[in-house]
DNA sequence: ACCTAAAGGTTGTCTAGGTCAACGTTATTC
DNA sequence: GAATAACGTTGACCTAGACAACCTTTAGGT
């Protein structure tokens, strides 16, 4: 779709947007799903993007969850818990705060997320496999930036 | 983080993706849902998408629907109905195959689309002021492959 | 100190939207 | 002409987010 990618209406490209984001949010729905059933056979797919957050910035509050995920409280209370039925978070109270909690990942969840890291290195490999690792850092590093302009509700001009 | 572009492990780069999806996804959801308002306060954002695509293909029966969108044809099926409801789209026998229908968007639901083609405008000029045509096109293109390098089971290596 | 407001979380209810399976109808194939 | 398969609809079920009511704890104003 490189041919006349000089001046194709911006209306076009953001329908084809469109339509991409769509699809990639089908696509990785499944494949979301498929990971979490690897770190534990009963993760929900949506959790498992939580619990990958919290392995990453260690021990959180929910508060900060619901604003960097920005779904609403109440689904982050359920998935905490549910994650927590797993035994794949631990919740102690907020020495600082008695009103909060903060999360963590367990010893157990953080080794089977290291497995999965495994798979997920060769799951790119394959399907990624004819991409340059400064290509795919530079789609991943457009994709954020994109998220930055959805997010600014000012940005852009 | 283009500072070391050189070499990030790929699976610190998937991790990154599957972060950056995640968080497009959210906004994308919110995004869509305005726009299929601006189409009809009772369109919901799954079907938007569904009359986006009929809208640009034509008269297309539902089985290609499930192929391209990759659902469950009773998903489908009921948003058609929606569509149909809302008197966006109609149905009409496929004379080529009794069993069929071809689904195509109304007139009324064109002119529909064709101002939130405009607000699209608007809100790309908004968000994206910034990014060049070039850099948008080219982040589109990338979208695609990265679907279709999803999609492809053998794809890569 | 006290009362009020605000923030952190949990829970109930509602809805969107997907899967899976069963079914009726029409085509196709042998 | 019967068996098989494809198109589509429908029902039961499930995930998951939105919204609101609520309890608890903290913070602020007086």
């Amino acid at each position: 779709m490189s041919l006349h990618a000089d001046a194709p209406a911006r209306t076009d490209l953001l329908l084809r947007l469109e339509q991409e984001v769509g699809g990639l949010v089908r696509r990785l729905r499944r494949i979301i799903a498929e990971r979490a059933r690897a770190v534990h056979p009963e993760l929900q797919s949506s959790s498992y993007l939580l619990l990958a957050h919290v392995a990453e910035t260690g021990p959180v509050r929910a508060a900060s969850l619901v604003c960097h995920f920005q779904i609403d409280k109440g689904a982050i209370s359920r998935q905490l818990q549910h994650l927590i039925d797993l035994g794949l978070v631990e919740r102690t109270p907020d020495p600082a705060d008695g009103r909060a909690h903060l999360v963590s990942v367990s010893d157990d969840a953080l080794r089977r997320l290291d497995e999965v890291s495994r798979q997920r290195r060769s799951f790119i490999d394959e399907r990624l496999g004819s991409w340059s690792p400064a290509r795919l850092a530079a789609f991943v590093d457009e994709l954020a930036a994109y998220n930055l302009a959805l997010d600014e509700p000012d940005a852009g001009a």
